[in-house]
DNA sequence: CAGTTGAGTGAACGCCGTAAACTGCGAACG
DNA sequence: CGTTCGCAGTTTACGGCGTTCACTCAACTG
């Protein structure tokens, strides 16, 4: 691997090691190569995002970019690591702005910000969460992008954790779960969440996160077209539904 | 258009003429490109299925099929029109294993066998359900894609109705429904079904399907297993509580 | 039989991702 | 200072892609 001495995003090595003027300019350039990327994406599709047309744009040939990063894909997966970030900084902006108290207003918030930002960049939502691109789960170590959407997750586990503390919502207990489903709940909760909750919240809280992810994907990829025009309404109807089971307020998008 | 005297898929004009030999041959060829596409799309990913391995496959050159298709596009929305009759068939067939009177099990089968197939053929499915492909809006006709899909959508669309007329389920009526979404349900019900029904019935129904797919599509796609090995037991919990709405006795599935 | 039609081929165009060899320039070092 | 080295970037090339065009040849039609 001569020939690219440091993938894109890769953290230096000696963390007291000074900037240079080199490192800069590289991560300039990184920095443009991802916004480039970006435009094309949102004027042109996702098939349109090849390296030529990257380098084409930026005034480069696309030989250049396997000097930033190792393939198209891995550009690619530079490019959703970004977006993540982008969106998780909405749901955070949108949160900010709800008074601490009000766990209703909040989920509201987030769950309405996460459709917006969907809707409005669609194509850059089907990167995020349409079907796999082939040959990612090649590796075994999280990249760039797996990193930020991690992030992402916990912005909406984050919120249910604090929901659950400060007001709890009725949940089944631990045996009146479906055995088999307790299992893969109790192994996300101790080894991957490692925090300490009855596994009815993680339920309820997967079941949220699949009623409002599901019914965004649906409408962002056109599929509920064939019988609505504007989905919004339908959108707030599971709103009320999912905010009566977590025993949050249910209050209509104010007009702005 | 003089290369391409008919495509693929298209009705006879005269209905009346006898199929010729050509004709024959024609058809013949038309099965075994559909045939070799989706095989190549099953073993190898969407992105494998090009004119030109097509034609591999066959023992033919890529320009030929431009005999039978007018373009790499239209032949895989021919695929896409093969596939959501494959699938609709596999609803039909679970449809027909449950006794006439038991709307419970219809339902459970019907929702089950959409999630079976769709779990067996992960790349099928993202050809029918994930973004759409670009471009595909330009025409206002609705290819053999467009009416195998509607086909599809009726088989849901049908067992509702029955279920409706037999054991009427719980709706709102039409005043209690937002404006915004009654307009919509009702341009629906009256200018696309055709059918006299309360809108609150139209709402249910996209209610479940919403639920239905957009659970199917997050598994499929593979945005669950952040937390769940197996999605199972969390699309059963689904069926229960979609069950309950619709006034239906839930049963698990049966062990085979 | 001649004429037409349709299936299929081969070459070509302009895309694509990627690899290899090469050219400079700026920074680091003696 | 001059030398060296590493990195950004180019050129060229390979194979694959969708698509077009000119062509051949067999089969059907009158």
């Amino acid at each position: 691997m001569r020939r690219r001495p440091g993938a894109a995003g890769e953290s230096r090595e000696e963390g007291g090691e000074l900037e240079t003027r080199r490192d800069r300019l590289r991560a300039a350039t990184v920095r443009e190569i991802s916004g480039t990327a970006r435009r094309i994406l949102v004027e042109e599709g996702p098939e349109a995002v090849t390296l030529r047309a990257i380098a084409r744009e930026m005034g480069m040939t696309a030989p250049a970019l396997y000097r930033y990063f190792g393939s198209h894909r891995e550009l690619l997966r530079h490019l959703v690591g970004d977006l993540f970030s982008e969106l998780t900084g909405e749901l955070r902006g949108a949160l900010e702005k709800v008074p601490p108290g009000d766990m209703g207003g909040k989920f509201l918030a987030v769950s309405r910000q996460f459709r917006s930002w969907s809707l409005a960049h669609p194509r850059e939502y089907a990167l995020l969460f349409g079907a796999p691109v082939r040959g990612a789960e090649d590796t075994d170590e999280a990249d760039f992008a797996d990193e930020r959407a991690r992030e992402f997750a916990w912005t909406f586990m984050d919120l249910f954790l604090e929901l659950w503390k400060k007001k709890p919502f009725p949940v089944p207990a631990d045996e009146d779960i479906d055995p088999a489903l307790r299992e893969q709940l109790r192994h996300y909760r101790d080894d991957v969440l490692g925090i300490d909750l009855p596994l009815g919240v993680i339920r309820q809280f997967l079941k949220c996160w699949i009623r409002l992810q599901g019914g965004v994907s649906l409408e962002v990829f056109g599929h509920l077209k064939f019988a609505l025009d504007d989905a919004a309404p339908m959108f707030e109807l599971m709103l009320t539904e999912v905010s009566t089971d977590l025993a949050l307020p249910y209050r209509p998008p104010s007009a702005g």
